[in-house]
Formats: structure tokens, C-alpha cells, sequence
DNA sequence: CTAGAATACGAATGATTCGTCGCATTCGCT
DNA sequence: AGCGAATGCGACGAATCATTCGTATTCTAG
């Protein structure tokens, strides 16, 4: 794979005037339907701009690119996933295991409902996949679990505990992602929400006991 | 997601004089080569035929389109990794949930020693995701894989027995591609697919005596 | 009210790419 | 050798897109 041209992914001016504020928001709320309803191929400045009801120039003045927006639209979406999920792991109102299969489920579910969006996005993030503005929510992230990996196993090293919420987060958002790819039944995702619950309390309950 | 225009991805004529399958599997090498280099993104027909020192239209020959080379690369590779896999799992010369270990550690490794190739052809397998031809793949890799589980889960029904089939290997695949994604040093590939085979062990031992 | 700044516009540009078609070359066979 | 079929060629048409830039419109401060 060639070095491709570093792009550039943050914004590119603020909006001043009322009038560009609801204009950026017109445009993300735009993109948002153009993603879920035509997909990432077909996901263009042009349509964007069309669906937003406003011109390609116009779209320019606050994206640098097309990269900017779908990145923009991602941030939006983990920043909303996070805290759901983040606030079912912290409550400590059930048994640790139990919140974390309360939590697998909020995930299948969430990525369930809005799955065509969720799908398209993940198409799109090809095109950014090593921009390190992603690596640095993957970071935060895992950070945000390793509390609750602190309370599951006490006795395991830093080391040991980030390798852990390592794996669980990451077989925990990937098997969602292809679980609501293959478009299925409420009853089917929420089945294999169950059992992934399972799988990832059994993960650990083996590493509790094996540490 | 609007519906696409279907695509053709099956093999336009066969070759019948020498040079000609030559040519094909020229063809064929020089996208193994194209796509691990540039990425699927540069993957065009165009620069297969470059690097195979033959002519567009001649590729158009036996190709209907970008996309049938693609399938044909995936279903190679698929063919491979199947049969490696098929053949760890089977082996009784070890405890079942042991060959599974085996498995996983095998399939990283398989993973991981082609990554970039592995990862193109992932992102290439965006264009044809629907296509029935690669729902044939999935179940028949399932179906082999159901008689491992019959040793593991005796006295689960055949539904069960499906699901569980489902679930383990859908989480391996989806598990090992991310990891081989994110170009990590073999000893860290080493060290993920011994906690995704712990993993999946304790989810089986569990549905081993849960059940 | 008015000047100048901010904002909006959208046609034009330049780059890429897929896949085809008419013609040239080579092969296999008698 | 010589004929018809198979094969190989690569310029070309058509389509799609990202992004820019010169101009028009709207806002705001004074």
C-alpha cells in the first residue's frame, strides 16, 4: 500500500453568523440521511449538498473534504455510543458481570436499530483508518473501561488489565458490528447479544480465577 | 442503501489454448500483487493489466468486470484458509477444545503473515457483501465446522449446535481481521489469539455444562 | 444608509476509472 | 502453406467525483 497524501480531517472554519450555524447543521443532518440511505459508495458532496439544500461551494467553507464530514458524523456517533455504554459499566447498582452483559446488549442493540448508518460509517472509515485522530478515540475508550476491569480483577497488573479490556472491547464492538451487518430479526441480534455476554463473562470469570 | 445493479462476479469464458490460461493466471498473480501493494482503493483494472504485461480488453476476456477478479482472489484465499483450518480442527490427535486453541493460533498466524493482502481484500469485499455467492462460502465453512462442535456439545440440539457454530466462528474471523489490521509485532498476535482461544474455550466449556 | 466583511452559490475544471470495440496478431490444424 | 478461430491490443467514450474560484447575495457595524 502506497503512502497516500496526509489528509486533513478537522474543520476548517468556524461558522460567525447564524445563518452558517444552521447551515453546517443542515449539512450534517444531510449527510446523516444521505450515509444511511444511499451508503458510503454513493455518499458525495454533490448529494450531500442536494440533500441539504445548499450548494457545493457552500459545503467547502466549513469542510476541508468528504473525509471531514464522515469523520465528523463518526465522532458524533462514538461520543453517543461511549456515554451509553460508559454509563450501563458504571453503574454500580448490579454485579459487575451483569452490567457488562447489560452493556453487550445496549451495544447490539444500539448498532441494531441504526444499523444502515452504523454500516456505512464503518465502510467509510477505510478511508481514514490511520488517521490518528482515530487511534486517539480508540485510547479514550479503552481508558473509560479500565475502571470497571479494575473491580472485575483486582489482582491482575495494569499491563494484564489493559490487554483485557483490550480484547473485550475490541471483540465486544467488532462482533456487534458484523452481528448488525447481516441484517437480522430484533430476536436474532438480541440472542447473539447473549451469547457474546456470555462468551466475555466467561473470558474473565477464567481470567479471575487463573490470575 | 439503494439497490444496486446486479453484479456479475462468476468467470466470463474459459481459456482453451495455453497462452491464454497463461494469461489468466498471469492476470491472477499480478492482482495478488496489485492489491497487497496499493490497497484496494488503487486496485484498478488498468493497473492489473500493467503489472501482468497484458492489455485491459485482454483481461475483459475472461473477466466480466474489477469485481470478478476480486471474488476469484477471495474464494482462492477462502479455499485456503478453510482447508488449514478444516484440517487443525480435525485432527484427533488432540482434546477437542485444544485443537480449537490450535485453530485460532493458526488462523492469526495465517492472518497476520498476509496482512496487507488480507486487509484489501477485506475492504474490496464491500462491493460484492450481498452477493449469494459469498453466503454459499459462509455456510459451507460452517458446516464443516459443525461436526467439531458435535464432539464438543453432545448433547446440544442442532439448533444449538448451529448457533454456537455461528458465534465462535464469526467472532474468530471478525477478531483475527481487526487484529492483523492494526500491523501489530507477531508477538502480539501471538498473545491475542491465546486470549481469543481461552475465550472461546470458556464459552464453550460453559455451554458444555450449562446446557 | 452604506461600505465592507461574511456567506452562499454553482458552473467549470481536472482527475480517475470502467468497460467496449475495431483491428492486428498468433495459434492449431489440415 | 494457409485458413478460420482464438487471442491480444490499447485508444476511446462515458460516467463520476472532489474541489476551486469568480461572482452574487446577505449581513452587520458604524
Amino acid at each position: 500500500m502506497k503512502a497516500a497524501k496526509k489528509p486533513v480531517i478537522s474543520a476548517r472554519k468556524s461558522p460567525r453568523q447564524r445563518r452558517s450555524t444552521q447551515l453546517v447543521e443542515d449539512i450534517l443532518e444531510a449527510a446523516t440521511r444521505v450515509l444511511s440511505r444511499e451508503g458510503a459508495q454513493r455518499f458525495t458532496t454533490a448529494r450531500v449538498a442536494e440533500a441539504a439544500g445548499v450548494s457545493v461551494g457552500s459545503l467547502y467553507q466549513y469542510f476541508p473534504n468528504k473525509e471531514a464530514i464522515l469523520f465528523r458524523l463518526q465522532t458524533d456517533e462514538w461520543q453517543r455510543t461511549g456515554e451509553l455504554l460508559h454509563s450501563i459499566l458504571a453503574d454500580s447498582s448490579l454485579a459487575p458481570l451483569d452490567r457488562l452483559r447489560a452493556t453487550v446488549k445496549a451495544f447490539f442493540l444500539s448498532e441494531w436499530d441504526e444499523a444502515s448508518l452504523r454500516i456505512a460509517l464503518g465502510d467509510a472509515a477505510l478511508n481514514y483508518r490511520e488517521a490518528p485522530e482515530v487511534q486517539e478515540h480508540r485510547k479514550a475508550g479503552l481508558q473509560r473501561s479500565l475502571r470497571f476491569l479494575g473491580e472485575v480483577l483486582p489482582n491482575a497488573s495494569t499491563k494484564e488489565r489493559r490487554f483485557a479490556a483490550d480484547v473485550v472491547m475490541t471483540t465486544l464492538s467488532v462482533v456487534g458490528k458484523k452481528v448488525s451487518e447481516q441484517s437480522r430479526s430484533k430476536a436474532e441480534v438480541e440472542a447473539w447479544s447473549e451469547a457474546m455476554g456470555e462468551m466475555l463473562c466467561a473470558y474473565l470469570s477464567r481470567l479471575m480465577t487463573g490470575l
